[in-house]
DNA sequence: TTGTAAAATGGACGATCGTCCATTTAAATT
DNA sequence: AATTTAAATGGACGATCGTCCATTTTACAA
């Protein structure tokens, strides 16, 4: 019997809080699991704890319940999405064209570490549910605030470089126009997952894009010279 | 004694099976009206023929079970769906421009008849459940082979009038595209029904048509010379 | 009007739902 | 080592689930 083996591992959260949360986090990913296999209408206490291998009481002691649980679900699935298209859009150079930019977010959006069966699932399982769940309908929302400012901002100078009349509606319409596409793309992933094909997605929208903004666009991307 | 779901259409002159036709469509709108209402996964036989009036044990007879309903269902709204968009496609003149058909897809996938809060949640509560539900995901499929067809024709002689290097490409890019484009409108419209605007839509999808497109769409629709 | 068979009823049934708490386990403290 | 206490357990509980059938109702034929 060692005496004080793990003095040394004085870590700042204790061993007791560290083994809460790990429970904590295994009964949200056992959850959103549960929806990806089996849809939300399927997904019952006993499916979630039988997948987590925990303890019904674990539930409403974490989360006060199978509702708290869900919102914590949908909040954790909705913060991996963005972590994940953050992290892809962060590789993008700080001098990058603005279009370089946009065909960032077009791509990440369509990459398999985003778009691939287990999110669509999660994602369409929930937004099935948004009636009155305000958790969830935040989740659902078609883009953050942050992505949107993002692209707008980009298809703004994009839309003064090109000399339209009216550049800030031009970049509201393409910015909700690419969002409306992306999501498009989606649905048909969800319903066609085997047919669907990444690289004509993205060509099918640079083909848009590149007919509105020619010098900034073609069927591949970004065109490297712009604005 | 079996076969009890599909030809019920023996006789309905005799008032014995008109009433069995009505009680068997009460139930089906009844499962619509709670799926609008409540969702996918709180609609239950409970639910149902509270709503429909009826007893427990019609839709074991009229459907053998809940899942024969919800397939009957999911069918019945699909069929509407269809039959309503082609009853306002049905209005443009046969002589019309391509472009006028284009348009009128549009105009009337948006337009409040189709695009509403009570279809819209049928559509998102059913598609979260397409899981292993052939008749939810026949529903799901993002617009039927006809209407494909029909967008595609008008585009490949739209594209063809154009000029393009590739019209047949360029024909089926516009018709995946615009369809994306409609399936991203609508999950707007679900999750912001109030902020929804339709002439927005509308006009932002024409925007992307006319940058691709010059001579046959603008911003305000089709463009009456074209081919 | 009477007989009959189809249609409709509504409750019984076992299974499963989500909640909650008395109890046990084990980390932390003395 | 003994004590404290937070964490975890797993079953009890009433409610509700969907199915099914014995019974009643009623349209239609005789």
């Amino acid at each position: 019997m060692p005496d004080s083996s793990d003095s040394t591992t004085d870590d700042s959260t204790g061993r007791r809080a560290q083994l809460r949360e790990r429970n904590r986090l295994a009964l949200i990913e056992a959850t959103l699991d549960c929806v990806a296999e089996i849809g939300y209408a399927r997904t019952s206490v006993s499916t979630i704890i039988d997948k987590a291998g925990l303890s019904r009481g674990m539930i409403h002691l974490h989360f006060n319940g199978k509702d708290g649980l869900m919102d914590a679900a949908v909040q954790h699935a909705s913060d991996l999405y963005y972590q994940n298209l953050y992290k892809l859009l962060g590789k993008v150079r700080p001098s990058a064209w603005p279009q370089e930019r946009i065909e960032a977010v077009i791509r990440s959006d369509l990459s398999e570490t985003i778009l691939n069966q287990y999110n669509v699932r999660i994602w369409y399982g929930f937004r099935g549910e948004a009636r009155e769940r305000k958790s969830i309908r935040t989740f659902s929302d078609t883009r953050d605030v942050r992505l949107r400012g993002l692209m707008f901002e980009a298809f703004t100078t994009i839309a003064e470089a090109s000399g339209v009349d009216d550049p800030e509606q031009t970049a509201r319409d393409a910015t909700h126009g690419t969002l409306a596409f992306l999501e498009g793309m989606w649905a048909d992933y969800l319903i066609h997952p085997d047919a669907f094909d990444r690289g004509e997605a993205c060509r099918i929208i640079f083909r848009f894009l590149s007919a509105l903004f020619p010098d900034h666009f073609d069927l591949a991307g970004a065109r490297p010279n712009g604005a």
